[in-house]
DNA sequence: CGAGATTCATGTGAAGTATACCTTTAGGCTTAA
DNA sequence: AAGCCTAAAGGTATACTTCACATGAATCTCGTA
């Protein structure tokens, strides 16, 4: 026993594979962007014209997550009030990620954020949204100045709130004598524009920059930058790097997926003791990525979710071959039972089977029987390893057995 | 024997309901002038 | 009177139910060869 502590102690102070782990991790922000030199001229030449204090257009900026839409922005962000800083110049810009929930997601949630970052004091709560609106333009208009808002995954913002947030924000020009606002959109939906109202889009999107997936090639740059930081000399085996970014590339050319991936199959070998990230342990990396999202996904479903999970489960225990909405749903009614839950309808049920569906965790497919109806042939995805893991889970939040 | 009707078990869609969670509003209480 | 707090009132998103109709191939029915 002492041995094998000390084994893991030793891998944790002197013999740590890693320089510095953290440049691996999702919140580091590098000193160069490689392969984004394109978008990033793009962006500069039409926020350029801030630094002359005439308000740029409004810009749109979509991607896929993981293509460098948020850093490259940030980058310029960075660039801009730099220099606008050595020129004394009176600029505002301001970065809000409309995903986080606490923070944004009501318009006044979003209105009272950007006040509270431009450092103006407003009640977090209890105000008129139009009174706060003009709270706002008051502020913003006080001396002559440039504001430029980047909203982070706008998406979200139309998703949750009203459409006519986005028009308002669009619109606030008009009522502004001395300042200019400019708006900054970025979405990794690709079908964002073509769904929202033509008149926002029209004047949201004045300039588009569209950043594309990384290929494989791509990725390896990013990562053997990455890794020369991170890790210490020696220590990636051969092909590693390019065997993560193949698997990234697959994945849409997800560069946070690749660096994640890196940075697990460092840990892992570190854990194990290994001198060298070899290339088995990429594949662990893999293994261990998604097994998480698995059990992430099942033990974050709630109650009823768990329950129709769990009917699917015993059924495939008892060696069943062909399952049906049917068969689960008589299951699932006993389980109810024992957990003293109520009964969902069969409508709904299959409906919650159509989630696990979509969430990759069953495969469902609509069959007809002919004279014997019509229904779902359902087989179960979760790794056979897994599976004791995944009963754990449910049973322990359920409260079974 | 084959075309068309029938049938089953559940898919699928629309509309309605219950609920929880917010925001907004209004009333009442406190406080400062 | 202004400020602040709280309870009630209104709004909205979510999770579900109810009702109604759609599916699609195995099976049945029945007319015809």
């Amino acid at each position: 026993m002492t041995i094998k502590l000390d084994k893991i102690f030793d891998s944790f102070s002197t013999n740590s594979i890693f320089n510095s782990k953290s440049v691996l991790q999702t919140n580091y922000t590098p000193e160069t962007i490689p392969h984004r030199d394109k978008q990033i001229k793009q962006i500069a030449a039409i926020l350029g014209p801030t630094l002359r204090l005439e308000k740029p257009s409004n810009l749109f900026i979509y991607g896929k997550t993981g293509t460098g839409k948020t850093l490259s922005m940030q980058y310029i962000q960075n660039e801009l009030l730099k220099r606008a800083k050595e020129q004394s110049l009176p600029l505002t810009i301001e970065y809000i990620n409309c995903k986080l929930k606490k923070i944004a997601d009501t318009e006044y949630r979003i209105l009272a954020e950007l006040l509270k970052k431009m450092g103006f004091n407003v009640p977090s709560t209890g105000l008129p949204t139009d009174q706060i609106y003009q709270k706002f333009i008051d502020e913003i208009d006080k001396k002559r100045q440039l504001v430029i808002i980047v909203l982070d995954e706008v998406d979200q913002i139309v998703k949750k709130i009203d459409n006519n947030f986005l028009y308002n924000l669009t619109r606030l020009n008009a009522e502004l004598k001395n300042a200019q606002i400019s708006i900054v959109g970025i979405s990794n939906d690709l079908q964002f524009l073509e769904n929202i109202d033509p008149r926002i889009k029209s004047s949201l999107s004045e300039e588009e920059i569209v950043f594309p997936p990384y290929n494989a090639i791509q990725l390896q740059d990013i990562l053997r930058e990455r890794a020369e930081k991170a890790f210490k000399k020696e220590i990636i085996a051969e092909g590693v790097i390019e065997k993560c970014s193949a698997y990234a590339a697959r994945e849409h050319g997800d560069a946070r997926r690749a660096l994640d991936l890196l940075r697990i199959a460092g840990e892992i070998s570190e854990r194990e003791g290994s001198q060298k990230v070899t290339l088995e342990f990429i594949d662990k990396a893999k293994e261990k990525i998604e097994k998480d999202k698995i059990l992430d996904i099942i033990s974050t479903q709630p109650k009823q979710f768990q329950l129709v999970l769990l009917s699917i489960i015993a059924l495939t225990d008892k060696k069943r071959d062909k399952i049906y909405t049917g068969d689960i749903f008589d299951i699932y009614q006993n389980f109810c039972a024992q957990t003293t839950t109520e009964v969902l309808t069969q409508r709904r049920v299959g409906d919650i089977i159509a989630e696990f569906d979509m969430l990759g965790i069953i495969n469902a497919k609509v069959i007809s029987q002919g004279r014997y109806g019509r229904t779902r042939e359902i087989s179960l995805l979760i790794p056979p390893p897994l599976m004791d893991r995944t009963k754990e889970i449910i049973y322990n939040s359920l409260g079974l057995k």
